[in-house]
DNA sequence: CGGTGGGTTGAATGAAGTCAATTGTGGTGG
DNA sequence: CCACCACAATTGACTTCATTCAACCCACCG
């Protein structure tokens, strides 16, 4: 669906500050460099896990294509989307050190990964290890700039910042900057931002209604960027 | 000061589920690794700079002795204290794949960091680079362990899971686990958990007045451990 | 078609924030 | 030694933003 509205795009100033994924000056992607490899590839449904917390951490997995939600359930049941993930993101690297998954991933739709047989992987194919490292580095300081939206900014502008860094993601995969398409739930993108899905449809239909976007369903059209920006510096 | 206070401690349970750092079964700690190499040690003084985001990253450096935060500012000016770290911890990882550090490392008393020299170390001290990797999952798990807390629980359960975090791990310092010297002042504090000093100071005196704790300033004793994971099970 | 899950909207409530005043503490210098 | 200052912490009164609870709508699918 939203496949068919790739389009050649211009870099965008994500209102995050966790520097991309890959793509470095010189550094090949990770796909770049497993693309040779025989690896198991494997096909998932929505809502169908990749891996639970707990299972047997036998392969990272990189994300071919389709998008993903990683999770974090705590004993007592309340649980937190820790992220959404799409191409070129690894899943299971957070337990990379431990025997055991310590997250869910799961299909927000259809989707493909491969499966990276990472002790082989590590000392047989030279620069995956340095790779890795930075997939981790990474993530943590895309949490961290997380964190600090979550502490400090409104509800109306944490759904700004999550549209605009969703829009410069996909951009930067290829796909339109300003027609975006939501895989996951209002309850989904609530547990995210940590808002009730009540207080993400609230904040989408007043961003509607004052024309920075368009909203149908899942649906979005970003119609004014800077306006958009604005909200986030404060000028309302 | 606490450093008076060391007893022999009994493991306890941490109400958040990064399972620890270091010192797995058979894993030796960063420290144990490098404490014969010729490292340069630095002695640091309260609300000194260990590094600032954006200087570029000679080293990692190892906690040796006193406790420091580590703190993210955005473009216009929000703060958001990502951690609190203190012996063993190392500070300078989430930049390990970048030229120049990401945060602002700062020490909360006097300290005493060694600088390790990452290429050098890298690939001439063997296990270190698989500790390198531990160390950054184990932060990824950390994160989202306290974005899972922060986006649940109300302030007084943040408060509490606090409380009860860095008593564990004061606990596995060697320090004991029912006596806790906040190094931090309220304001910081409530940066880290998301919440305004008032409403700290506001759930400290509750608990106090509810026989749960003894606070004095920044030394807190923990008198009813009971209770306070009651709290946090939702028992009022 | 009827049902089910996702989404929208309204009204009332409440937990934490804001603003402001006060107290307590530790450091400094007269 | 004491007076003073700057800063941290506490407490109170009031406000507000997001939550809660509820009703309703709509699209999709068996």
């Amino acid at each position: 669906m939203l496949d068919s509205t790739l389009v050649r795009a211009k870099p965008a100033l994500s209102p995050l500050a966790w520097s991309g994924n890959a793509h470095h000056a010189g550094c090949p992607s990770l796909e770049a460099l497993l693309r040779d490899l025989p690896l198991q590839r494997r096909h998932l449904r929505a809502r169908q896990h990749v891996f639970r917390a707990g299972q047997p951490r036998q392969f990272l997995y990189l994300i071919h294509a389709g998008f993903f939600k990683t999770s974090l359930i705590s004993e007592d049941g309340r649980e937190k989307i820790t992220g959404f993930r799409m191409r070129g993101d690894l899943l299971g690297v957070d337990a990379i050190d431990l025997p055991r998954h310590a997250c869910d991933a799961i299909a927000l739709d259809v989707g493909e990964v491969w499966e990276i047989p990472v002790a082989e992987v590590q000392d047989g194919l030279p620069g995956f290890q340095e790779r890795l490292t930075a997939v981790l580095a990474n993530e943590i300081r895309r949490d961290w700039s997380w964190m600090l939206a979550l502490g400090t900014l409104t509800a109306e502008q944490r759904v700004v910042t999550f549209l605009l860094d969703l829009s410069a993601q996909l951009e930067r995969l290829g796909f339109s900057a300003s027609r975006l398409l939501l895989r996951m739930s209002r309850a989904d993108l609530g547990n995210f931002l940590s808002l009730q899905l009540e207080t993400v449809t609230r904040v989408l239909s007043r961003l509607q209604a004052n024309g920075l976007i368009d909203v149908v369903r899942r649906e979005i059209r970003i119609a004014d960027r800077a306006g958009l920006h604005a909200l986030l510096a404060g000028v309302n």
